[in-house]
RNA sequence: GGAGGCAUAGCUCAGUUGGUUAGAGCGCUUGCUUCACAUGCAAGAGGUCACAGGUUCGAGCCCUGUUGUCUCCACCA
């Protein structure tokens, strides 16, 4: 083994995995399964850190599971992702002079998936260097025909339900992408903009009302202008007719409870094609609907002269000509949300048009209840709020897109009479009229095929063993950020068409942001790609990084320093594993029947661990379990049992040599199988290094044993622990070179587990000669003495010892003890305290407080031996 | 407008159901090339647990309020 860690056996170790199938599961009677569905990148992505820690959490979890007994199966696979890919292909024609149009929808698509089948692996490629035991054997994708075949059964069964019909509805629409989009998919920011106030005169020329609008250019489709009921103001004219300028037409006055009397001029105008509120207000009272943009956001011939303007020119023009005619009141700066298209930032333009909807409140309540009841819990609880308040409050779902790539809506119309027919297969022929039919052009919402994930991918529709075997899944493992897009959607669709939720725990995490606590974003430029980490620390300290620290649902940050950390943890653990290693002859991982007091102590602080982090990796309290892990190879396994045993393994004698060779192999053995869910890639080398060709991956998972529980040996390990620290610190204190072996004097409460302790001692504290005494008469040099639990202990300094130091050192000492001393008293003395606190509590306190006592009066002597 | 998170050492964060003198990593100071590891070892300094109340024998933890900060949802033209 190399002296230092270097990560380079990562990508032999996981071809040595694939190609043994250790990531495939298999329905199989014997074993429960514990199944976790992948949120399947978009084929457009790059690996970035958010999907490297969404990733590490999931391989921890099914790797622990599978090493646990279970079937485990972490089934991967990519999303077409219609949109953001459709924009990519689009841009990239954009550079050769092509259009879509130029290519045709069969062009188009063509290219499409060639665009697929080179860049679609890319991100695949990139997840397996993290070391990702997903079942690649079941990998999917949202097109494939699988999951094609379940979104056309999911849409006629939805329409047979009557929860899926076609409507002229206001929907959001991206002017820049061509295509209606979800509620969803429309991001709010606050904008720097102006609150116009106009005057529209009354078509009897006695005089205008006054109203204030945010987008001016609009008016050209007002179909009339609302005042509240209740307003005074307006009493007299509701129902009279008022000239809207830079039109030719007339339009009402009229009275809806949905205008604010205290906000601007209390008089809104009314545009039922161009705002959500406007439309139902234009619905409620029968209004015209004009719609003034085309799909391009460009002004059409309802508008006028304003034709062929784009919609932020025509604002301007809008604005400069009512400013001639003399009608603007007054402009105010005004701040106010815009939509943007979350794909490619432009405004959105609410507007009414003709698309393919869900309808959702049916769909919504079992999907609340489904939380409500407990069959689905989020973790941690406080997103389930969130959930209930997107369902609770949900309008009906947009999934038609005006997009080529994607799955095509399964609705065909006759060119003759048009008839319309929902159907699995293509229809040519018009069952009515026998006119020749036509599909919809459009597809759905790239979400629609998401949502159906869980079972999709396991071959639904056809029944089948997989299916049966791992759905309902177990675990869903996601950032908070597509709680709407994706966890909601597949709860209902679940429900709905295997009659039963798709996961029975949503484990909700944060996002990674940068050092300063910034989202990372290509706009800012602060990303860091997870494939340089790997590169340069190795894909094991990235994921250690990413777990250490992470707490359910809230966010974490990167740092350099964070992975220089756990890279050099790694360090450690190869550096300890090659220690054990190179002391290794021939012996096995096994504890011999009798043992000493480091023994004993190193397997109760193990079985210890295991307990613990078995119970928090069931939990998923990841970031726990790795700082427990962390602590105990480093500070105990590292820095006190490993040094503790160079007393016996550079002993001349044999058979101490091996007990500690396979009792330190054991040990080893253990925290590498502990270990390995987190860091899999070195735990496995370094496994494979002591057991040829076992992969450490399909070993069992630890389990918490009580008969190497030894709680009166780890206790008096632990007491010889602070008297080495105790040594080494005053030795400091007093200066003395650490290569200056020390000879003392020492008074133990235990003699007899006192001298099986002393090896330690001596090793460990650079001891020379320990001379047990019975009576502290019989020190007779003078010394520096220290007063721990077990033993009290006079050290000769000889002429190294400063008197004056010494005797403010036990000051100090003296000091703290008084003050404990103090608190345990006054807690004794509460009579609340003794009555009310548990027995064992106060039986601790009064204990604690004789030991004060003693240890108070053992200094005191010890400063008197000074004066 | 509504909902939620966070506030603990210089920085990043732990702190499980309330119970020793509140911890870790990084950084800082000091000393060590001790035969696994300088990606290391040892020692040290550093905290009014945001503020104000309350519950309790006991509060970093529970409750109420305040302040600061971040996020999500809704959206009044």
């Amino acid at each position: 083994m190399d002296k230092v860690y270097n990560p380079e056996f990562e990508k032999r170790i996981y071809d040595f995995w694939v190609k043994n199938r250790y990531f495939e599961a298999h329905p199989n009677s014997e074993k429960e399964p514990f199944t976790i569905m992948m949120p399947p990148p978009n084929i457009t992505g790059q690996l970035h850190m958010g999907h490297a820690l969404n990733q590490t959490i999931q391989d921890i979890i099914t790797r622990f599971k599978r090493m646990d007994g279970y079937e485990a199966l972490w089934l991967p696979g990519t999303d077409h992702a219609s949109i953001a890919t459709e924009v990519k292909i689009v841009e990239q024609m954009k550079k050769e002079g092509l259009t879509k149009n130029d290519l045709g929808r069969d062009g188009f698509l063509k290219r499409a998936w060639e665009w697929k089948e080179t860049y679609g692996g890319r991100i695949v490629t990139q997840l397996k260097r993290l070391g990702s035991s997903c079942d690649w054997s079941k990998e999917a994708f949202t097109m494939d025909s699988n999951c094609s075949n379940a979104v056309v059964d999911a849409f006629v069964k939805y329409y047979k339900k009557g929860l899926i019909y076609r409507g002229d509805r206001i929907i959001n629409w991206c002017p820049s992408c061509k295509t209606a989009l979800s509620d969803a998919e429309v991001e709010y920011s606050e904008q720097d903009s102006y609150l116009w106030h106009y005057r529209y005169p009354y078509a009897d020329g006695s005089g205008y009302v006054v109203i204030a609008t945010t987008r001016p250019e609009t008016m050209l489709g007002d179909t009339a202008v609302a005042v509240n009921p209740k307003d005074e103001r307006y009493k007299g004219v509701i129902g009279k007719m008022l000239k809207l300028p830079l039109t030719d037409r007339e339009i009402p006055i009229i009275a809806d409870d949905y205008v604010e009397l205290d906000f601007g001029t209390g008089a809104v105008k009314i545009t039922p094609a161009h705002d959500p509120n406007d439309f139902e207000v234009g619905l409620r009272h029968n209004l015209d609907v004009i719609r003034v943009m085309d799909d391009a956001g460009v002004m059409n011939e309802n508008a006028g002269k304003f034709k062929g303007l784009d919609r932020f020119e025509a604002r301007e023009k809008i604005v400069e000509e009512l400013k001639e005619l003399g009608l603007v009141e007054k402009i105010e700066p005004y701040k106010h949300n815009v939509g943007e298209c979350y794909r490619c930032r432009a405004t959105v333009e609410p507007i009414v048009s003709k698309q393919w909807f869900v309808k959702m409140k049916p769909l919504a309540e079992p999907a609340i209840k489904a939380v409500k009841s407990k069959k689905i819990e989020f973790i941690p609880k406080r997103f389930e709020k969130i959930y209930f308040n997107w369902m609770e409050n949900i309008k009906d779902w947009c999934i038609s897109r005006q997009l080529w790539w994607g799955h095509r809506i399964p609705a065909y119309y006759c060119d003759d009479c048009g008839e319309m027919v929902v159907s699995k297969t293509a229809v040519d022929v018009c069952p009515k009229c026998g006119g020749k039919m036509h599909q919809d052009e459009d597809v759905l919402d790239t979400w629609f095929s998401s949502a159906l994930w869980p079972f999709s991918t396991l071959g639904y529709p056809k029944k089948n063993k997989n299916l049966e075997y791992f759905y309902p899944t177990n675990l869903l493992v996601t950032a908070y950020d597509i709680i709407f897009f994706w966890v909601a959607r597949m709860i209902f669709s679940g429900i709905q068409f295997m009659d039963e939720v798709p996961f029975s725990e949503v484990l909700i995490h944060g996002i990674v942001r940068d050092s300063q606590g910034r989202k990372m974003s290509k706009t800012l430029g602060n990303g860091i790609d997870p494939l340089l980490l790997i590169d340069k620390y190795g894909a094991d300290a990235l994921r250690f990084s990413l777990a250490s620290g992470i707490a359910h649902g809230s966010d974490t940050r990167y740092s350099d320093d964070k992975i220089e950390s756990a890279r050099n943890f790694m360090n450690k653990l190869w550096n300890a594993s090659r220690f054990v290693i190179m002391n290794l002859n021939g012996e096995e991982a096994s504890v011999p029947k009798k043992l000493n007091v480091s023994d004993k102590w190193i397997l109760t602080r193990l079985n210890e661990v295991i307990r613990d982090v078995t119970i928090n990796l069931n939990k998923y309290e990841i970031g726990i379990a790795a700082a427990k892990l962390y602590d105990f190879v480093w500070s105990e396994f590292c820095d006190w049992y490993i040094e503790s045993q160079k007393t016996y393994l550079y002993s001349e004698d044999e058979k101490l040599k091996s007990h500690s060779a396979s009792v330190l192999r054991y040990v080893l053995e253990q925290i590498l199988k502990l270990m390995h869910p987190f860091v899999p890639f070195i735990t496995e080398e370094i496994y494979m290094n002591l057991n040829p060709d076992k992969s450490i991956m399909i070993q069992s998972w630890p389990i918490y044993n009580k008969n190497q529980m030894y709680r009166k040996e780890k206790k008096a390990f632990e007491s010889i622990k602070n008297c080495i620290v105790a040594l080494r610190n005053t030795r400091a204190e007093m200066n003395i070179p650490p290569s200056k072996k020390l000879k003392f004097f020492a008074l133990p409460s235990d003699e007899a587990m006192f001298k099986k302790l002393t090896p330690y001692l001596t090793k460990l504290a650079n001891v020379s000669e320990i001379c047990v005494i019975a009576s502290k008469e019989e020190v007779t040099e003078k010394c520096v003495a220290l007063v721990s639990d077990s033993v009290e202990m006079f050290v000769p300094f000889g002429e190294l010892v400063d008197v004056e130091k010494e005797k403010d050192r036990l000051s100090k000492e003296i000091e703290g003890a008084k003050a404990e001393i103090a608190k345990s008293t006054s807690m004794l003395a509460n009579e609340n305290f003794v009555k009310k606190a548990p027995e064992k509590l106060v039986a601790a306190e009064r204990e604690k407080l004789e030991r004060a006592k003693d240890k108070l009066e053992k200094l005191i002597e010890k400063l008197n031996m000074f004066n």
